[in-house]
DNA sequence: GATAATCTTGATAAAGATTATCAATTTCAA
DNA sequence: TTGAAATTGATAATCTTTATCAAGATTATC
């Protein structure tokens, strides 16, 4: 059993709740799927492996595995949640192309320094933070000038 | 007149859209009130002015300031777009309360040049960025302590 | 394995923010 | 003043996400 799977029995174990086919089966679709997807996105791929399960479903999993520590929500400009996978990946920010929407995952050590020297400078507490940058790819570009 | 309300004619003409009392109206409460407020809160204020006006007014005439360069769209983590003055205001990002909901604009140049470097280094064209740090600020740290 | 308490599920309704529709009204250039 | 075109307010529709609830599944206990 992957790792994964272990972690969801062990935090279901933790809280009192238990375990389904359900649950076992969105994690296993989840983990396979590209990263940054929607919930809706998660529910057409289960839908092609269990057409039982129900979008509801889906939705409370996903908010099971963010709260298991398995998942990160992540809220680009248009307003739709997206999930990705945490575990075994760092911390980091994302660089969104406007034209066709690809994600790339960026991190800056003296910018996360200096987010913190601005909580300090302001007297807060940290908790965290999302910072999104938002251009055209190169390829994108290139099919600007081509077009 | 106030020279916000100039920008908004000059706009309209630009364009060939038409002036409008319910257009001067709503930029005008808008201009008044504090920064980062939603559609709903303006409306509430349009409507102790002047019941008469709709809410679709407002989101439409929220829309039409952004497009004319006098307001800026925000968006925090709860979903709900807010709308700020851009006019006679620098570029900066957001620390945000979570216990209080308490705004704070920031600017660190450090930060904005490193940006530009991520935007570079993985070859996208730059339109734009947003930041929000979110923790709990100094008033709330103490009543989390006092009580 | 049977039992019972509790949790989870799927279908559906509901919520909440924003946008679309459309007839009636207003604006503005001619 | 006139008439084409834009705007308005009321309302419905949309879209994502959450709440409800009866029916079914899970788990600890015997
Ligand atoms: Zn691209
Ligand atoms: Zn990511
Ligand atoms: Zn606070
Ligand atoms: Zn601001």
């Amino acid at each position: 059993m992957a790792s994964e799977q272990k972690i969801l029995l062990e935090y279901l174990k933790s809280k009192n709740r238990k375990q389904s086919k359900q649950r076992t089966e969105i994690l296993e679709l989840f983990l396979k799927s590209p990263r940054h997807l929607t919930a809706n996105e998660l529910y057409i791929q289960v839908q092609k492996h269990n057409p039982a399960i129900g979008f509801a479903t889906v939705y409370r999993t996903l908010k099971l595995l963010c709260e298991s520590g398995l998942c990160r929500e992540m809220a680009l400009e248009d307003g739709v949640t997206r999930y990705e996978r945490q575990q075994g990946y760092e911390h980091h920010d994302h660089l969104v192309c406007t034209k066709c929407g690809k994600v790339v995952e960026v991190v800056d050590q003296t910018i996360e320094s200096h987010q913190g020297r601005l909580f300090k400078k302001y007297g807060f507490h940290p908790q965290r933070h999302r910072m999104e940058l938002y251009g055209i790819c190169k390829d994108c570009v290139k099919g600007e000038k081509a077009g």
